[in-house]
RNA sequence: GGGCCCUUAGCUCAGUUGGUUAGAGCACUGCGUUUACACCGCAGGUGUCAUCGGUUCGAGUCCGGUAGGGCCCA
């Protein structure tokens, strides 16, 4: 027996089978070939592939799943691609551990080269053990293990049931993304949008690069005040009669020899009078001068500082607001430099400073605070602080400011007018929700530069600029070497320079390629320009951009987010999308973010395997954009519950309904039975009301519906299933599917709960457990009224969940529906209004909902099974139910086994002279009771 | 220090433009193998709506203060 529906449901297993079915079949390909108004797209966000997944990301993922689906079910064209972020730091040390290896540039191109390690066991190989091999080696190392990474991330995401179309992935990293990338920042170059300039730049000395505003985090750190004497000079001496020496306190004593200057607040009286005289650092006797700005502040230390080149961000607003000299001691590798600077004369200062060169920032501390010690110039034992320490996001040392040529990419830190257009920008976007907003309007407004887009690294897009060399053989910097954008993309490492051959590189005369790559987000920035082919398919870019939705989380605004925003601005003067959808955060049970470093991070392909991707997804949308969210295993019960049901309720409903008969005799019988059982509402061929086979069978009722559907109970049902479509396509189209998933659920339960129960005989019309139903045969109206109702609202909610849950609500309609729930229409009210007229009262499901469990508590109060017969009982009930209850007098009595039900009015009831008035004491008008239950013997 | 969000039952959360007695699920207790489902069903108890004040005929909801939590930016 080959029988379409399953005598034991159950949502296991369900999901290799379908996505067999849809790859298949080709259910979310996307069709280009319609128009712009039909299409709505996302830009995804491209997982960082070299990471892990986390739940965090199956949570935000179904977010915009379900909107996809939603969109696809209105009937929009979904244009859905998923990338990989596989450009980058983190693939770089995933490299580096995995197989052992690290870059060096310098060594030449290995054909055939293999790897000293495969499938490194995650723990970090040390530098030194690590085998140096050539950028070519390197990079295509990168790209051989992303490969592998991607197939699991699509094999997790397929699983989850995310609606992508699989053919259309895109990596950062390749070619078409490069392309896009260099000629975006070529046409940034030619408008002057992106420039070089040589800056004190943030630097992060473990991975050797450069790094914008955007990545910095500033975390608690422990550090010391250092008290440091500073000798005044002559014009200060002169100017105060005072040889005092100016205490300064520093949590920086290393960078002594980088001071310019002391500094403090304008108004700070102490100071006053010695603004514009000098005094002499201690051992190296630099005479540097006491200058005045509001940034100083008088209550911190001594209310004096030092400025040094560079100790923090504020020494760089100071250097360049008060034109004061360059004094780099510091570094690329974190270690203080050979030589001193200018300004370090003396043969003590020299040799002072020899002591220190060479040593990491923490050893040159620890040295010059002993020779500060030894010359008497330090105040005491440095006092211990935490303070806020500016770090790379992935790095974990403090970062240092060093000085370097680098690329910047305008976004308003630095311009007012572009800042406010970019603000303005931030407003015209709809953020969901609302206030998140104002984080990018945080942002923006809090930029202190523009973006830095040069790293220092490999695996990446390369800056595609060469220079020219002069005869000496120096670079220079100042007239880069564009190439075509029909030549891109390139790389100056590799290619030669347009007008140039390679032998010319690096000699007199000739060329040199530019080593940079750009900042991940550079590209990533491009997503829309990528996936919509901006560069190569115009045909396409015209119907999918700008975008219809940008979901994210709410950690990325100030990154990808606004960058998309400003190359967007840049370059085609409007948003690159209409919405943007932001998911909150997923917390651990003690409410804090879950994170790898935590430890606290389930695997999601675990957790997708135990409860059911159904399920996990139903947790995931039950949490509203931009709300943090609990990690709820409960929640996933819940929603396994959920998926389980609408396979048994429809079991149920098939079978009752007799379409499980014909069904399981083919699809196209099932379709054929569902059709008449509904009079043609639920059909393929026509949509009229009455007349159809079922109508000729079962005169449908004259009252102006000429439907099948003529119980108050079964119309009040449908009327009620009516509001909540229109309910939960209000809240979908305002991106709120939490809200839609919980008017269809809640429905759901009652219709199982109450409704089907007391239907059930009614819908049975006397068949004999087990006995299959002819659907096609004649039955009692009241019959045909139960089971045209009972298709129609399950048909309904099976396309009001296939969103959320797109596996379990599947596999019900392939037993009796053709095609994809994936495809149907997302359900109007119109075709449920047109069924039940324009009196249908919806309370009535409540109201014959209330009274059976009225009867049912006589039941359970007396501990006896539900399935006991009630002899004969009394219904009291508040006066505005009465004729409610009556209508659904029979169903009541059938499903509550009640042989003989007296519906009295509960007010009525209380007058003495009606019935002996004696429970009026403790009657309560408004609620239901009974009394005089008799049951029968069990 | 600035900005934003949050605080409702033991837990996770709804509660719309202010309107009767503030809801759901989970958990808990008891009962029950019903011609869909024991991954089930039925029934049952659960509140200082963080706190103080204001507006109002009426405040969980609006306004202000305070406390606590979270995030972003300095």
């Amino acid at each position: 027996m080959t029988a379409r529906i399953p005598d034991k449901a159950t949502v296991d297993g369900l999901e290799d089978r379908w996505n067999e079915t849809w790859e298949a079949d080709g259910t979310y390909r996307f069709d280009a070939s319609k128009s712009r108004d039909e299409i709505y797209s996302i830009d995804t966000p491209p997982p960082t592939v070299s990471g892990s997944l986390h739940v965090g990301h199956v949570f935000s993922y179904t977010h915009t799943d379900v909107v996809a689906r939603f969109k696809r079910m209105c009937g929009r064209e979904v244009f859905y691609p998923m990338g990989w972020d596989d450009n980058g730091l983190p693939t770089e040390r995933r490299v580096q551990n995995y197989f052992g290896v690290r870059c060096d540039p310098t060594l030449p191109y290995e054909a055939e080269f293999e790897p000293p390690h495969v499938g490194g066991d995650g723990k970090s190989i040390k530098a030194a053990d690590q085998k140096p091999i050539a950028r070519r080696n390197f990079i295509e190392l990168c790209e051989r293990l992303t490969a592998e990474d991607e197939q699991q991330f699509e094999a997790l995401w397929r699983h989850l049931g995310l609606s992508v179309d699989w053919s259309r992935t895109y990596q950062t990293i390749a070619p078409t993304s490069q392309a896009v990338a260099q000629q975006a920042f070529i046409r940034s170059l030619k408008r002057g949008e992106a420039y070089q300039a040589e800056a004190p730049t943030l630097w992060d000395v473990t991975f050797r690069t450069a790094v914008a505003q955007a990545e910095l985090e500033d975390r608690e750190r422990p550090g010391a005040y250092h008290r440091l004497a500073f000798e005044p000079a002559a014009d200060m001496e002169e100017a105060t009669g005072s040889y005092d020496s100016i205490w300064i306190e520093t949590t920086r004593p290393e960078l002594l020899p980088a001071c310019v200057a002391l500094v403090a607040h304008p108004d700070d009286e102490r100071y006053k009078p010695l603004f514009g005289k000098h005094v002499r650092t201690p051992i190296f006797g630099v005479e540097v001068p006491v200058v005045a700005h509001r940034l100083a502040s008088p209550d911190k230390g001594s209310g004096i500082a030092m400025i040094c080149t560079f100790g923090d961000v504020t020494d760089v607003i100071w250097w360049r607001e008060l034109d004061l000299p360059m004094r780099s001691v510091l570094g690329h590798d974190g270690r203080i430099l050979a030589d001193a600077p200018a300004g370090l004369e003396s043969e003590e200062a020299l040799a002072a400073f020899s002591e220190l060169s060479g040593l990491t920032v923490f050893s040159a501390q620890k040295r010059i605070v002993e020779m500060l010690q030894e010359a008497d110039v330090i105040d005491g034992e440095p006092r211990s602080i935490q303070h806020p320490v500016k770090f790379f996001e992935k790095g974990d040392k403090p970062l240092e400011i060093v000085t370097s040529r680098q690329w910047y990419i305008a976004n308003g830190g630095r311009d007012a007018t572009l800042r406010n257009a970019l603000l303005e920008r931030g407003e015209q976007l709809d953020f969901i929700p609302s206030h998140m907003g104002k984080r990018y309007e945080n942002w923006v407004n809090g930029l202190t530069g523009d973006w830095l887009i040069s790293r220092q690294r490999f695996f990446g897009v390369p800056i595609p600029v060469w220079y020219p060399l002069d005869a000496e053989g120096e670079i220079v910097w100042d007239s880069p070497i564009v190439p075509a954008e029909d030549q891109l993309p390139v790389d100056p490492s590799a290619d030669a320079a347009p007008g140039y051959t390679e032998d010319q590189r690096n000699v007199p005369g000739g060329f040199t390629g530019e080593k940079d790559i750009m900042d991940t987000w550079a590209t990533s920035s491009l997503t829309p320009q990528i996936v919509c082919g901006w560069r190569d398919d115009p045909e396409l870019y015209a119907k999918t951009f700008p975008m219809d939705l940008r979901p994210q989380g709410q950690d990325i605004i100030r990154t990808w987010l606004f960058s998309t925003v400003v190359r967007s601005h840049l370059e085609h003067h409007q948003l690159p999308w209409k919405h943007a959808a932001i998911s909150g955060w997923i917390l651990d049970p003690d409410r804090k973010k879950m994170s790898k470093s935590k430890g606290n991070v389930v695997t999601p392909m675990g957790l997708l395997e135990t409860h059911g991707s159904d399920a996990v997804r139903y947790w995931a949308s039950s949490a509203r954009l931009g709300t943090d969210a609990a990690f709820d295993e409960g929640q996933m019960k819940i929603g396994r519950r959920l998926a389980n049901k609408v396979l048994n309720a429809s079991k149920f409903v098939l079978g009752a309904t007799g379409i499980a008969t014909a069904a399981n005799e083919s699809l196209a019988a099932g379709v054929a039975a569902t059709s008449h059982v509904t009079s043609g509402v639920i059909n393929g061929t026509h949509t009229g009301l009455g007349g159809g086979a079922a109508g000729d069978a079962h005169p449908a009722a004259l009252d102006g519906t000429g439907s099948l559907v003529t119980e108050p109970l079964d119309r009040a049902l449908l009327a009620g299933l009516a509001d909540v479509v229109d309910t939960a396509t209000k809240a979908f189209t305002a991106y709120d599917h939490t809200r839609a998933l919980e008017q269809a659920e809640t429905l759901f339960w009652t219709f199982c709960d109450d409704y089907v129960e007391l239907v059930k005989a009614r819908a049975y019309d006397g068949a004999a457990p087990g006995e299959e139903i002819d659907p096609l045969a004649p039955c009692s109206a009241g019959a045909a009224s139960a089971r045209a109702t009972l298709v129609i609202a399950l048909e309904t909610f099976l396309r009001l969940f296939a969103p959320f849950l797109p596996f379990a609500t599947e596999e019900v309609w392939s037993w009796f529906r053709p095609g994809t729930v994936h495809r149907a229409e997302w359900p109007t009210s119109g075709p449920l209004h047109a069924v039940v007229g324009d009196r249908a009262d919806a309370s009535l499901v409540g109201t014959a909902g209330e009274a059976l469990a009225t009867l049912r508590k006589i039941k359970s109060e007396a501990k006896v099974s539900q399935r006991t017969e009630l002899v004969s009982v009394d219904l009291l009930v508040p006066e505005a139910q009465v004729e409610a209850v009556n209508a659904a007098k029979a169903d009541l009595m059938a499903a509550g086994r009640v042989r003989a039900l007296q519906v009295v009015d509960a007010v009525a009831a209380l007058d003495p002279s009606v019935d002996g008035g004696d429970s009026a004491e403790i009657a309560d008008t408004t609620v239901m009771r009974t009394e005089n239950a008799v049951l029968a013997d069990s």
